[in-house]
DNA sequence: GATCCACGGGAATACACGGATG
DNA sequence: CATCCGTGTATTCCCGTGGATC
């Protein structure tokens, strides 16, 4: 165990219960240093970024497959364990061999959650290159752009860009990325991440290599709980027959059965339980909405939406009952700065974007007019309380 | 002075429903 | 009976403004 989760569970195991030791090892969002249960899918990226090792980089690729498969974690463990690892070697190469023209190429990770406009998306990858910090407002686009021209081109720099999450609702497409980087061809080559089969991809941009990340299997996403558990849980909080009927029920996606763990663990811990009962996994399980919004695309939200959604999980039944409702209570809240207004453009937004779906209630009101809507949350609420709690506390 | 972007706010449009019209 | 119309809400769309930087 490392420093910081010893601390972190001093931290938090300060109250009443003992059931959770430390949130953080069991989040969903987090990604662990060694995936459980990837080696072949490992193996095959390792294959394909083998030309980094000779200083060259590999062309464009296209990895993909299922929600919950762990193909950010896969990519972000190969990211940071190759950079680490190399940057070592470079200070080597450095010390022994001043000026040379062959450097090798810089790995970059970018969450497309993050970079969602072009803009940021150039900012990412420079700030991912260069150790200044690069500016994140009063430029241009354009001056982004020739700023990585600069880097690459005349120093013979090359770089690796991971791009997660493409194609989702509210992130850049593949054709939009491939797109972008086109102007630098030889210097710099990308990996898409998506969920999309290559064969629904658009014809023009598809990469020539495809790797596939297939679903968990069920054995693994026990092993991948266990982990999580013994990491995160006191011992004997949870039975290994509990998770396996977790991994049962998520059918292969490792983020809801996660998010089942921790709503379970949670609940049982903030009941003062001992250990997880069978009602704090029935509770859990349905509490997650199938189809689940990934609570990472929750969490990267800008910080008023988020604020609007922890207040919307909150808000009683019956102010829920119309958008309008809804807006005004959160608009009321102290904590809120927002008017009534925007709260409620941003209720329209956010259902739009398929985070709550408005479900439109049957006119039961005497009055005339369109009947209003109630929106019900479609990600895991309880497990973005507690996270979203524990960061602003 | 420039840039990006979140906010605010209001205009435009969609929908529900009852009553009038052809 | 089918359609249209008026009224009242709900929802979507759009654009100017201002903050935070460079």
């Amino acid at each position: 165990m490392d420093l910081s989760s010893r601390i972190r569970r001093r931290q938090q195991s300060g109250d009443e219960t003992q059931v959770v030791l430390d949130y953080h090892a069991i989040s969903p969002v987090a990604h662990v240093d060694e995936p459980t249960g990837r080696g072949s899918v490992l193996e095959r990226l390792l294959d394909y970024v083998d030309p980094v090792f000779g200083s060259r980089i590999p062309p464009n690729s296209y990895v993909w497959g299922p929600p919950g498969s762990g193909k950010s974690a896969v990519i972000t463990a190969l990211f940071t364990r190759m950079s680490r690892s190399r940057s070592l070697s470079d200070s080597l190469i450095h010390t022994s061999t001043r000026g040379g023209t062959s450097t090798t190429p810089k790995l970059v990770y970018v969450d497309a959650r993050d970079a969602s406009t072009e803009f940021r998306l150039h900012r990412s990858v420079l700030d991912g290159v260069l150790e200044e910090s690069v500016p994140e407002h009063g430029v241009g686009t354009d001056t982004l752009r020739t700023r990585l021209d600069e880097y690459l081109a005349p120093h013979n720099h090359s770089v690796l860009v991971a791009v997660d999450h493409v194609d989702e609702r509210g992130t850049q497409s593949l054709a939009a990325i491939a797109d972008s980087f086109e102007a630098f061809g030889g210097s710099l080559s990308w990996i898409a991440v998506g969920r999309q089969s290559p064969s629904a991809l658009a014809e023009a941009p598809r990469p020539p290599e495809h790797i596939e990340v297939p679903a968990y299997r069920e054995p693994v996403l026990v092993d991948i709980l266990t982990t999580r558990a013994s990491a995160g849980l006191a011992r004997q909080a949870v039975e290994h027959e509990q998770l396996r009927r977790i991994a049962a029920w998520s059918d292969g996606n490792a983020h809801d059965a996660l998010c089942v763990l921790f709503a379970a663990a949670d609940e049982a811990a903030t009941e003062g339980a001992s250990r997880l009962r069978e009602r704090d996994l029935h509770t859990a399980m349905d509490a997650i909405p199938r189809p689940c919004v990934p609570l990472g695309r929750i969490l990267a939200l800008s910080d008023n939406r988020q604020l609007v959604l922890r207040h919307l999980i909150a808000v009683d039944d019956d102010e829920r009952a119309s958008v309008d409702a809804a807006a005004t209570t959160i608009a009321g809240a102290s904590s809120v700065d927002l008017s009534a207004g925007t709260v409620k453009r941003l209720l329209y937004e956010l259902a739009e974007a398929g985070v709550a779906e408005r479900v439109t209630t049957d006119r039961l009101l005497e009055g005339s007019g369109r009947s209003p809507s109630r929106l019900e949350p479609r990600f895991p609420t309880r497990v973005f309380r507690r996270l979203y709690d524990l960061a602003h506390a």
